[in-house]
DNA sequence: CACTAATGTGGACACTCGTCTACATTCCGT
DNA sequence: ACGGAATGTAGACGAGTGTCCACATTAGTG
């Protein structure tokens, strides 16, 4: 890929031999780790192996496999978001300024654009980055504390990104930051599982697209009814924000 | 030729010293993954040791970690979608023949209240098999195929438990068994996030529960709302049923 | 040039691991 | 009661592991 050797703070002095040896053992862990075992249990003289490098080597970048776990999350993490955002504001102002409240059938087409393009760019960086991917989902529910709590970090940043592109985008009459936060974060995780069936039937991929997609709109079509017919206040109970995952 | 002792719940033939030792293994297994490793990676001699056996004693009882872990889904698996069926069916009869087709505040009523029963049956086993719960979390998202697969074909049994239950209850009109099916795969994938968050989050329970059932109905009222205002035949795509003599 | 920091190699140590062979104990069915 | 099957223990072997120490190469800085 990319020579980005400089991610560290203040990385960029001397050097011996070899420049991409941080960036190889990366690549070499996540390519292991995402067809044999988890991060965490991976074997040091392995991944230096694969990597091509004595197992030494390995210490001159890396305490243990948790820092290479937050560094390549780093890494692929905001290159996710950055293209994220990039596309968002591109379509923005491709647009100029739009939506002043309309009419529910324009908030419903112009809604299902915005789910759709969000929908087609996540998957596409999935199959472009397959194994980073495989290896993210894994760790999120693996045994690493660490790699757990950066991941989730991730995953609300992305909710909160998502929500804050919906809220800008549609005002939704009614529907409020809070309520657009935790069904941001419940669609994050969703397509959590979506990425993974896309990437593990390549036969299926406009089925599963279309599916997201429609799990989306029925997220937002439901709260929407939900909260016309009044239905929220019932037995549910709704004393609602602040109720996810937060740290 | 007597019992077909193989696995099946007749496992009462010969045996040497201790009783428990298979037993034993698995909840050794399943602790220690549960805190360190993944199951895959989890080091032979350091289960039979947590175990109080000697290392061999693996080898009477599992060939390797992927039968082991075979074995508990089967355990455990089985313990919850029995526990599910159970209390469904105690539900249906102490109602006696209950939903002929009724109005759309009676169907959302009763829709909420098997909702929050099935919700709560789920988190109260979540609680009670802690361990064995976020072990299955973690191997549906793990490296091996076979714990993989064995999981997936879990959730998936449990998604037709829950299409078939709300199927015959709400006889919901226009709702067709295949996006019944589908909507209940969702919820039952959304579910495995809110668990986690119920076990590792315990002062935030009775949030996480209300986000539960909150995210359930949202998924039926929205596809509801959709058909209601024939959006799902819009840019979506939707090779799904004929809608036919669509309302 | 001399110095330092970064990056790399190789060898060695003690340790754990999976697996094998051999033997001991307990229960079941005939 | 006896033989076989299931379940357990003990010891040993080679392979792989993490980590440490010593040394080599290169880039930038004074």
């Amino acid at each position: 890929m990319k020579d980005d050797s400089d991610k560290a703070p203040g990385k960029v002095s001397g050097m011996g031999r070899g420049v991409g040896g941080r960036q190889k053992l990366i690549e070499a862990a996540l390519h292991l780790a995402s067809s044999t075992h988890s991060l965490a249990s991976l074997g040091l003289r392995e991944v230096t192996r694969y990597a091509g490098l004595a197992p030494n080597a390995f210490y001159r970048h890396f305490k243990n496999f948790d820092e290479l776990g937050l560094a390549a999350v780093d890494l692929l993490g905001g290159e996710l978001r950055r293209g994220l955002r990039e596309r968002r504001l591109r379509r923005r102002e491709g647009r100029g300024a739009p939506a002043q409240i309309a009419g529910r059938d324009e908030v419903m087409r112009l809604g299902r654009e915005i789910v759709s393009q969000s929908v087609a760019l996540v998957l596409e960086f999935v199959r472009e980055h397959r194994v980073a991917y495989i290896v993210g989902i894994r760790e999120l529910h693996g045994s690493s504390p660490v790699m757990r709590q950066a991941l989730q970090r991730l995953m609300e940043e992305f909710a909160v990104d998502m929500a804050e592109d919906m809220q800008t985008v549609l005002r939704l009459p009614g529907l409020d930051a809070a309520t657009l936060l935790e069904i941001s974060r419940q669609v994050i995780r969703q397509m959590s599982f979506f990425s993974m069936d896309y990437l593990e039937h390549p036969e299926q991929r406009e089925a599963i697209r279309e599916q997201a997609e429609r799990f989306i709109m029925r997220m937002f079509a439901g709260e929407l009814a939900m909260q016309a017919s009044g239905q929220m206040t019932g037995a549910v109970g709704k004393r609602r924000r602040n109720a996810g995952a937060g740290d």
